[in-house]
DNA sequence: AACCGGAATGGTAACGTTTTCATGAATGTT
DNA sequence: AACATTCATGAAAACGTTACCATTCCGGTT
């Protein structure tokens, strides 16, 4: 009685398990009278169909895969979230990996995501073997990347457009008087914040402000790289000093704040602060954080389309991004 | 080729399926000679062993299920990663269901689970309804849950020392010389959040400070809650205000820094805070966060071994609490 | 009256594993 | 030398579904 089958349901009704699946499957094939009868079996039984069986057979898991670098990284949260919302929504349910920048845990990942026999996967780390990558296409595993600098035929690829919302910022810098605009990018062996960086640099061409080495300097993508990069910024004579600065990602934003603060400097009072994405908590830093929105729910949606949305064509999509204004900027005095 | 089954690795290999299975599964069983052609084969095909097939016969399918009410919510993905990291280990695979505290959504997380027929889930949010739980139970579903008001036979459940913790906190604010000690709680239909309230009013008279009603208030859990909690606490004419307010939970404290921000005045200069959690990001606000802490990844942990990690015997555990001291309280002027 | 077509249902063979149970071959025991 | 015992393997029966092919019954054509 524990776990009743698709027989007991079937006797219960006194019809054949055919008609118990017909009725749950396609229902328009069983007569309204038969149906009732199956139904009323099912509840009485509490039956539930047995997804192993039913993919065993279907070949059809309606299970999808998605693997992450690091679930604590507030980037991700809202990603998954959209993704799953969406997923949900269609009877998708969702395996959770995460790689912990670890490409042991990675091989794992996807050794996991493989014997689950998922219907696709959503590979949102930067840093991937294209030899697990490989294996998984050999075995036709719909798969789609997050900013993949080598997109693969056949494979969905979400790229963010990163110039237009950094441009946005730097717009919105020039028009408030500032000339002298510093960078802290992330690590730059990840392709995304080469991208990021890039992006700047080309903005600020546009706006015919002079490239100075001095004002760019690499970060971590986390607070404390923020933290000494702006430390290291202050430090220059103050002629130079930036009286601007643009974060590849908001956790940097926020160690660069405090390492204003810490320095006896205010913030936008004596550098203006642009951060990248608009985490969760940018709305909540002290002051509110001036930065890029990505929306990131967004995103996991798309990723999730990519994989099982309709028609089944992957190809590249744009992700766009645009400024927030909060009140980390300021006109330059 | 796309998907090579047991039968053609027993082929290529040139013995039975019966063979392959075994040197997998017992690898004792088979010749040390026939277990390396049979690996050759594997790994020659690249064969995974299908899953479905696999938990269809063994009636286990090393699935454990995972619902949060809001992974979006800065609680959860540490607790998840705990909880995944050691599933992982031991060869698990998790199935992530979020309720957004909508029952409907709660009970379309159960159907899912139920027909994934997952070996164990840990319902970690607050608001669940009895009957899924008995929906689960009747079909000897594993299940533990976390700060659960009526703890049910056969299942885990995981309680928080909210005591300890939040008498280390006042303890802390006494000996600074602290006795107006406000409190900003969470909502009170929550049962966890009852039980930090309790704690805290037992602290306060633990070291004889007679409660006054009007420094206890009712917040959300959210950082909003928070700031027009603190912003009602200060409006108190100033010889009933508090020197120092501990909050439920971090998002809340964060909120109430900001309220204070707002007000004019400072923290911990005017006002200590003390939150509950220690969030990751609770190092990072502004001044740091003291705060309680909950370790969150050991949760998720707890969560694990109480489902499948060993003996098999489901019974109460506690997590214990802690203050962390950073920079938010300090001597009453 | 014989026939055809469709609608409703049932029987059974897949799906890819693991788990009995059975079979030999080889080793040890008396 | 006859007989247990272990060891390495294989054949076939599960596991719970769905897909395919019958079968039956009925109303409608000719």
């Amino acid at each position: 009685m524990a776990k009743p089958t698709i027989h007991q349901v079937a006797n219960h009704a006194g019809v054949s398990t055919t008609t118990v699946s017909r009725t749950i499957n396609s229902p328009t094939l069983v007569e309204a009278e038969t149906a009732e009868k199956v139904w009323a079996a099912i509840s009485a039984l509490e039956y539930y169909p047995n997804g192993q069986a039913r993919s065993l057979v279907s070949g059809r898991t309606r299970l999808l895969g998605l693997i992450v670098s690091d679930i604590t990284n507030p980037f991700f949260p809202e990603v998954i979230k959209g993704f799953e919302d969406v997923a949900a929504e269609q009877g998708y349910d969702i395996l959770i990996g995460s790689t912990d920048y670890d490409p042991k845990k990675m091989a794992d990942c996807v050794r996991r995501m493989l014997e689950r026999r998922v219907d696709g996967v959503a590979i949102l780390t930067s840093e991937m073997d294209h030899l697990l990558v490989d294996k998984l296409a050999r075995r036709n595993v719909p798969m789609v990347f997050l900013d993949d600098a080598q997109p693969r035929e056949g494979s969905g690829n979400i790229m963010v457009d990163y110039e237009g919302g950094i441009n946005e910022a730097v717009d919105h810098l020039a028009m408030l008087g500032h000339r002298r605009i510093g960078f802290v990018s992330g690590p730059q062996q990840l392709w995304s914040a080469q991208l990021r960086r890039h992006a700047f640099l080309q903005a600020l061409c546009r706006h015919g402000i002079s490239k100075d080495d001095r004002l760019v300097v690499e970060g971590n993508h986390k607070v404390e790289g923020g933290l000494t990069a702006m430390t290291k910024l202050l430090e220059l004579e103050p002629r130079c000093r930036p009286t601007a600065v643009v974060a590849s990602n908001d956790l940097t934003a926020i160690g660069m704040i405090r390492g204003i603060h810490r320095a006896g400097r205010t913030v936008p009072g004596d550098i203006s602060v642009v951060g990248f994405d608009d985490i969760w908590l940018a709305q909540f830093t002290d002051p509110p954080l001036t930065t890029v929105r990505l929306s990131r729910t967004g995103l996991g949606q798309q990723a999730f389309h990519a994989l099982a949305g309709g028609n089944g064509v992957r190809g590249p999509v744009t992700m766009d991004t645009k400024l927030i204004v909060r009140e980390t900027t300021r006109a330059v005095q």
